[in-house]
DNA sequence: CCAAAAGTGTTGACGCTACACCCATGG
DNA sequence: CCATGGGTGTAGCGTCAACACTTTTGG
């Protein structure tokens, strides 16, 4: 059974993306280290992630932390950077807590980041035997490791994809109002759009589609209701590319 | 003298692009296996890169392997994907290859890409023992390795930062002409620009700026020469970000 | 009847594409 | 005098931001 030795050298961190229509959260652990009589010695948080088994590669490695922790499969997940410096795990409080968790402190660990995005309200966490929990990215001041670093990257990438590619409907119900459209680039882009205008500009893009059914048990008007068709997308997409020139 | 040991698990792939005004190039290794009798085994082409050393990050791998190569520091690098299967360096010349140089074939080897882009006329080439040349990227067909995944993916990745970002000066020398920024738009995108347009387009950048002097020894109109100040477009930056909303 | 969100149109400024002619220079 | 590339303007159209009121619904 060689399927599930780990590679020492190599990891793979996913910053897993929740969205909720008040605020865009991202999944952490907590990491609590005790000493001989069951003081805590330190508490704090770090990203999802592990090392990879010797038979997987990247993608594969980052499917199954996700999958570990959500229970879901064929998520939009996304490479955006690796990091790697002969010295990045040795604060302090890293070293006690890879020697207490019987790993060598001195091995150098590169490691690959990937981030997800999804509706948190349709999932249910996984816990094991480690916290896991969501919070919201604004509030996420400082994290164990390098891991803020690699959180405020990964959400530049998110903004930058999200600028540029239809990755919104990731976070969304198949069947959804432009308004909740508009929340989730809100949310993520921390920022506010002009109602009218934000309409006439997602209208005009063809692989969103109408349907005939309206929200129901709302108290306001019911919203009509769209989908995204990747199918149209592919065939259109060449429309919607800008560039400085 | 514990730094020139080199890690045996973390390579760094540079995909140097040269540009001539002509062409698009990238730097290739020729890779060239004799066996006991001196025959050729087989001759193809690699990437430029290396294993990291112990004490280095992935940055400054990455510049050392364009410093060795090309002389030049403080060059536009960009880290862009990270390559990684358990079995990425198992095809038959590949493994052959590797056996050849006395490293082991089964060593498991993530390898962190950038690119980088100068002006291939600007440089001349250090070769020390191995062949190292420029050629066309338009006519790279396969590559050793999976490196020609790497360079298509390379590519996606300099046009997609062209289009975004001012890194088109990194090509031009200091002082330049309307039509010499639009040849390095021209040559990189692979497409055409109407001449009056472009000129429009690039003169509301703010931070092109005109300076007094003009084109000498050319035979016709000199052309105004332009600069490009970093300075000035730090300030005014945010306002050329455009986006699907 | 109230609160909440849906839905809708116009105006003025600016950017886009497409397109053709004359000019300064070196050889 | 020729070849080369530099430099320039306009028309028609689309998109931009800014801005306020009415409607439907559930409670």
């Amino acid at each position: 059974m060689t399927e599930f030795i780990e590679d020492d050298h190599i990891s793979v961190d996913c910053v897993i993306f929740g969205f909720d229509f008040e605020n865009l959260n991202v999944l952490l652990v907590e990491r609590t280290l005790f000493d001989d009589n069951n003081e805590v010695v330190f508490s704090d948080l770090t990203l999802t992630g592990n090392h990879i088994y010797r038979h997987e590669d990247l993608d594969d490695a980052a499917k199954r932390i996700l999958f570990n922790l959500t229970g879901l499969e064929n998520i939009y997940m996304e490479q955006f950077h690796t990091f790697y410096h002969p010295d990045r795990l040795k604060a302090k409080n890293d070293v006690l807590w890879i020697e207490s968790i019987g790993k060598n402190p001195d091995s150098r660990v590169i490691t690959t980041s990937y981030f997800s995005m999804l509706d948190k309200n349709k999932i249910k966490l996984v816990k094991k035997d480690r916290n896991v929990a969501w919070y919201p990215v604004n509030e996420v001041k400082e994290l164990a490791y390098d891991h803020k670093l690699i959180l405020d990257k990964a959400l530049d990438s998110l903004r930058l994809k999200l600028a540029h590619e239809p990755i919104a409907f990731e976070l969304l119900p198949t069947k959804f109002s432009i308004s909740q459209l508009q929340r989730v680039y809100e949310v993520i882009m921390n920022d506010k759009y002009d109602r009218r205008n934000f309409r006439r500009k997602a209208l005009r893009m063809k692989y969103l589609i109408e349907l005939k059914e309206r929200q129901t048990d709302v108290k306001h008007i019911p919203a009509k209701l769209y989908m995204f068709s990747k199918d149209v997308y592919d065939v259109v997409k060449s429309d919607y590319i800008n560039s400085l020139i």
